[in-house]
DNA sequence: TTTGGTGCAAAATTTTTGCAGGCTA
DNA sequence: TAGCCTGCAAAAATTTTGCACCAAA
């Protein structure tokens, strides 16, 4: 993520150009496809900056939200999580990455697969309904979870 | 629902037969497809049973998950929201139904279709990941939304 | 200097839990 | 009758808000 863009558009939108909402954006960047929580979020902004409040990193988070830089997702846990969204262009439709939870060990895998457009356009020609966006979950079993589940039925 | 198949399959759990928990359950399958949060349940329910507490709305809802009755989903507005689930065979591999969301006036449409199998057989492929379920959400513009913006535009 | 941002603490909101009494089996 | 279940209220947990002070433009 470019620093100069952000402030730039930070600046378009008549927001101030913050140590904190500057922290917030590289911490998010060099955490990559983790699903953070604010409280996660807070933790590691602590790190480099003691002083900063809880409220602030959800504030953050709420502008960077706005701008698009980030997506909010859920593991139906509890708590919101967030993401450095992809920027425009670094996909196919503008359409977000996707994820597979093991159901076993609850490790996330990403994937990019954009297989829905059958799917959509069914829905256009059934419905009338015009798809912009579009929002993936698959549970399953991960291959390590898999290959210690086989461990077990061989041994017992 | 076949309210003596849920009273059968609270027997084998060993739980009781409440008139809570037949009420609930009861609403649930009057309510399809409306994805009913905690609170709709607690005022549907105080309509027929005015006594009823909130907390036993949750764990009621708690004891329908466990039984694979209700499917929980969560549309990221704060709060859990509940659905009847469809019983195993009516749909083909198990798979819950999915839903479109329209981003100007909040309603949801489910869909059916279930056209994910190339995708989760890639993922089995690239990354060893069985899939066992999925959970799809569409975002978008349902049809009278988008004629009412058509409308708009030809007017101003 | 003006406007908006931050940190802290309190509030708000959804969900969970403890307990005394009541109902199911 | 024994044990689970319920209702109420309090507690927990996440997120939002009010306010005085501070920082950015």
């Amino acid at each position: 993520m470019n620093e100069d863009l952000f402030k730039q558009m930070l600046k378009e939108k008549g927001l101030k150009v913050t140590r904190q909402r500057l922290l917030v954006l590289e911490l998010m960047a060099a955490h990559p496809g983790e699903h953070l929580t604010a409280e996660d979020i807070y933790a590691l902004a602590k790190e480099q900056y003691p002083d900063i409040g809880l409220a602030t990193i959800y504030r953050t988070v709420q502008v960077l939200l706005d701008l698009k830089l980030l997506d909010r997702i859920s593991f139906d846990d509890g708590f919101a999580r967030f993401e450095l969204a992809k920027l425009p262009g670094e996909e196919s439709k503008g359409h977000h990455h996707h994820h597979a939870i093991c159901l076993d060990c609850g490790r996330v895998f990403p994937f990019e697969e954009d297989l829905l457009d059958t799917l959509e356009q069914s829905l256009m020609e059934r419905l009338g309904f015009a798809v912009t966006d579009h929002e993936v979950k698959l549970f399953g079993y991960c291959r390590s979870c898999r290959e210690n589940r086989e461990d077990g039925h061989r041994n017992g």
